[in-house]
DNA sequence: AAAAGTAGGCACTTTGTGGTAACTAGATAT
DNA sequence: ATATCTAGTTACCACAAAGTGCCTACTTTT
């Protein structure tokens, strides 16, 4: 699946270990389908995130090139989040991902109630 | 990207958090490349891995139906591991991932010279 | 004069995860 | 008698990530 074996620099694997971060997929399903959020309006769709999280979450999110941060010094500050281009790219791999993992979960239970 | 935005029960964010285990990845590319392979091969290619997580990472990637365990009771015991059909299928999207990521590298790299 | 509102920062505690080392079974080889 | 082999298990420690609570800036509203 990979060229570099080493498991420190395999693009891929950090890739991975972004996505991973807990409610990393979750701000990226919510950006994606209701399109650019304030910080609150993000919290407040996720109702048990903490702030710091949350800013940990963006930050990351946005050095990656994932997700773009719009600030505006207004008073009190406005700042706004939403998807990048890479973004949309990976959109299509983890729909993807998602669809084998529906599709795995439904032959499993039906696996199950045959039984 | 899902319809169950629970992000506890959302099967995506489980196999994502499967595969994000260190080693996981690797591992799943190791008995795709290698074909099957008993535990003390598995470690041996892994020199840095300890036992105890070669086990637990196994005995998850088991439980998702990724890896097929054979065991023979013989004395002393034979173990060997092997991918299952799933392990395949996902084989398809983390290729797509890992093409992604080499992309993003490259772009990053060129983007930088020119700086 | 005080409170509310935004987008966090900072310090602290808890939880999770990975890693280390020692130990096991039972037959075989020395 | 003892060391060796395989495929682990168990107890323990350390570090990083996640969660909690409190604090800030500056203006507008009450």
């Amino acid at each position: 699946m990979s060229e570099t074996h080493d498991h420190q620099s395999c693009p891929m694997d950090s890739l991975l270990r972004l996505l991973m971060g807990s409610w990393t997929t979750y701000i990226l399903w919510l950006l994606g389908t209701e399109g650019t959020l304030r910080f609150g309006q993000l919290k407040a769709l996720m109702p048990k995130i903490s702030s710091k999280v949350l800013t940990d979450r963006l930050r990351h999110l946005e050095r990656a090139g994932l997700v773009h941060r719009d600030y505006r010094p207004t008073i009190p500050p406005t700042v706004s989040y939403s998807l990048t281009a890479r973004a949309l790219e990976l959109r299509e791999v983890l729909e993807g991902l998602n669809d084998i993992a529906l599709r795995w979960r439904e032959e499993d239970e039906r696996r199950e109630l045959s039984a």
